[in-house]
DNA sequence: GACCGGATCCGT
DNA sequence: CGGATCCGGTCT
């Protein structure tokens, strides 16, 4: 399992390696959803296209947070997506997981707003700490060493041009 | 209390 | 390219 120390790294550090990782959630039901992530970005407090660029509030308060605690947010009154915060404690920064293989069915999901929709992640996953021995979300390691490209970030305005998205071929896996 | 824009997705 | 649809943030 991925521990506390992965998610204290570097924000891009974390969103590039956790490409070929695989997540597992445990939805409202108890059913355990397993996948390996394909596609993240990372976003800074000192980023005009970040939540937390205008400091902390009720709802960015996760991404202030020490690495590894889940960040859950509403967007365009229909979606939700799903991040991870990284970095220590009072730096804002999080990983946005935008893509993940399901396993058993396999079943690629691509969209942040999608694969929340498929796995039935919501507010109620907001702000858990995924270090936690057989907590809501946990992460592993594979062995996996796919073939990561990068390229600016998807559906923002600003700082399109930083590469910070990070993503692999799912087919690939 | 009102207004505005958004880390999306899908169909055209 | 536009519509769906609603919450958070900001200003009054």
């Amino acid at each position: 399992m991925l521990e506390r120390d992965f998610f204290l790294n570097d924000t891009l550090t974390v969103a590039e390696k956790l490409i070929g990782k695989r997540m597992s959630f445990k939805n409202n039901e108890g059913r355990v959803l397993k996948g390996i992530i394909t596609e993240t970005e990372g976003y800074f407090g000192d980023d005009e296209a970040s939540h937390a660029a205008k400091g902390i509030t009720k709802r960015n308060k996760p991404m202030f947070s020490f690495g590894g605690i889940t960040y859950v947010y509403f967007i365009y009154g229909m979606y939700y997506c799903f991040n991870v915060s990284t970095e220590k404690e009072g730096f804002p920064s999080a990983v946005l997981i935008r893509g993940i293989k399901l396993e058993d069915p396999e079943f690629i999901v691509q969209g942040p707003g999608k694969m929340c929709k498929v796995m039935g992640i919501s507010l109620l996953h907001n702000n858990l700490d995924v270090c936690h021995k057989n907590g809501t979300f946990n992460f592993y390691e594979t062995g996996l060493l796919p073939k990561i490209q990068t390229s600016g970030r998807i559906g923002i305005k600003k700082n399109i041009h930083l590469p910070w998205r990070f993503f692999t071929n799912p087919k690939d896996l």
